[in-house]
DNA sequence: ATGAATACCTGAGAGC
DNA sequence: TGCTCTCAGGTATTCA
């Protein structure tokens, strides 16, 4: 389950391991993985030939690679997604579904269970891929602006969860970083937007920036020179989460039971005690 | 404008 | 053992 942390451990890799190279060839195995490529996965295919990897780069859950002549390849590593680095001989992976090929004799490999991923040519799109540019800016970026997102979430009327899970007010946090930074800080998830206090909000940022970088410094140890690594089941996640996946265990905090609710067709986890439910939604 | 529902996907695990 | 069902959840799209 990649959330901000993860896709920034991949990029690291993918600044590691593929910056500076060129691209030989590439090859769509499963043309769904390229979807979101209008034009095909000939055209994809035709359009990577060639090209100059210069840089990568990174918005909430988005990365994509700089091209030569302002152009990109956006990625999106969905629930399931890796990249792996690995010699054109290696074996494939499981779900091997793109293989762009190197000039060093390697191979960057795009693996994807389950297909809700996937990646896109983007044209002029290094600086930010014009296919983004909804997407808001994430926690780590030195021009998020606190301020706004304050004003924004305010504007808003809903559930705290919902208004955090939205990429388009701040991107990077999903279920899992979600649920801990709601109940570090401690809020409920259907607490009301419009009605939270200031410092709650800032209380909330705080939470979810520190949880970021502390799975951020946990992610990277995991990292292995031939593996850009992606693993949503390594390290962090079964040390240091707080609620998410602990149902029916005590809170940290005040040892009451874990909850876990159906919410947003997916599972919110909770404290009954430290994130006590709102009523009538006015808290 | 905004929120809510749905489609997209595979495989692990539960239940029978 | 093998079948069906449920669950995991980020994003784009559609609907209200």
């Amino acid at each position: 389950m990649p959330e901000l942390p993860e896709v920034e451990v991949v990029r690291l890799g993918l600044v590691d391991h593929v910056v500076g190279r060129s691209i030989t060839g590439a090859t769509v195995h499963d043309v769904r993985s390229v979807r979101r490529h209008q034009p095909g996965a000939a055209d994809f295919v035709h359009r990577l030939e060639g090209r100059r990897i210069e840089g990568a780069a990174r918005r909430g859950k988005y990365l994509w690679m700089q091209l030569d002549h302002d152009d990109a390849i956006l990625c999106h590593l969905g629930m399931s997604g890796q990249f792996l680095i690995a010699d054109a001989d290696a074996p494939p992976p499981r779900h091997l579904r793109v293989t762009i090929d190197l000039d060093d004799g390697r191979q960057l490999r795009f693996a994807d269970q389950r297909i809700f991923g996937g990646m896109c040519f983007s044209e002029d799109g290094a600086e930010l891929p014009p296919q983004i540019a909804h997407i808001a800016r994430d926690p780590l970026d030195p021009l998020f602006d606190p301020a706004e997102f304050t004003r924004r979430v305010r504007g808003r009327q809903t559930g705290v969860k919902r208004a955090i899970l939205d990429q388009t007010l701040i991107s990077g946090v999903g279920n899992i970083y979600a649920d801990e930074s709601l109940w570090r800080t401690p809020l409920h998830y259907a607490r009301n937007t419009r009605h939270l206090r200031t410092r709650e909000i800032d209380g909330l940022l705080t939470h979810i920036n520190a949880v970021m970088i502390e799975a951020l410094a946990q992610g990277g140890t995991s990292f292995d020179a031939l593996y850009v690594n992606v693993n949503g089941n390594s390290g962090y996640f079964d040390r240091s989460l707080a609620v998410y996946g602990q149902e029916g265990r005590p809170c940290q905090r005040c040892d009451t039971t874990i909850r876990r609710d159906a919410f947003m067709n997916r599972s919110s986890f909770w404290c009954p005690h430290c994130q006590p439910r709102p009523r009538n939604g006015r808290f």
